[in-house]
DNA sequence: CTCAATGCAAAGTATTTGCAACCGA
DNA sequence: TCGGTTGCAAATACTTTGCATTGAG
């Protein structure tokens, strides 16, 4: 949209391009910008809208519609992970790995549960034709 | 009170008023034809368009709000069980207690996984002020 | 230069809600 | 009768998509 053709202080080749890259994804200043917010602080779990609103405060400028696409193109890239936990949201995750999470009923949010504190003594066999793809654990918190 | 001595055409007193009852819900038309879909084929998961469905091709004359509603109601009143797996999509299980799920991701169909076959080892402690509402279990199934 | 990626807004899908009519107790 | 329920349709929330423009290689 508008002409950028001054040198800003925007150095577009340091961005995530090896994280992206791993995936094949052409690295652009949106992805760049995004990769930076999810790479940038730990392990995060948030959702579209979460970190649209990060974008937007950190004058990104990334259109919503392009994080949804984002979060998707980074989600089948394997790059990122969903976690679906309450109805009609959908939350990503930064660990691509099988782990447990905590999910506070009280404010809905998600963290992830102390590694190794889940542990399973048996899992079930894959029925015919079908192999495990992962197991999803969602501890559901409660106030007490 | 009254006894009911005009047998019409509504055979009313025979729904699963006990199970019904059990959570101090009144026993409509509604919700006995929607608990005998629920409860008279085993365990089932489905999802409020499905029973919807099945309300239509049994004539019951149930709308789809009402559907809606009544899983609710249902759920809240510890009757059934909300299993989120899909974005956008909520299914309900008849059966309440913790047990894990198979997912499986070719045609997002959801299963009991064997009773027995999923095991803690160890689970994780609740955090301070919190207790474990449930732990979810979802085993996700994917074409070999 | 070329084609994938972006942005906007409109379309879609799943679910909820307001309110008048209804029916079980 | 009385108040909880139902039904319809409009409203809401979240996510996806079409298409013209932009920008990375």
């Amino acid at each position: 949209m508008t002409t950028n053709s001054s040198p800003d202080t925007a150095p577009k080749g340091e961005c995530s391009t090896a994280w992206l890259g791993r995936a094949g994804l052409r690295p652009t200043r949106q992805r760049c910008a995004l990769a930076g917010l999810l790479i940038g602080g730990g392990n995060r779990h948030l959702t579209a809208e979460a970190l649209h609103g990060e974008a937007q405060a950190a004058d990104m400028g990334v259109s919503l519609a392009t994080v949804y696409n984002t979060l998707k193109a980074f989600t089948s890239a394997g790059l990122l992970r969903e976690i679906v936990i309450e109805p009609g949201r959908v939350y990503y995750d930064t660990r691509i790995d099988d782990h447990p999470h905590f999910y506070y009923e009280s404010d809905g949010t998600i963290a992830d549960a102390p590694v190794g504190s889940v542990a399973f003594a048996s899992l079930p066999d894959a029925p015919d034709g079908t192999e495990i793809a992962s197991v999803d654990v969602v501890v559901r918190l409660r106030t007490r």
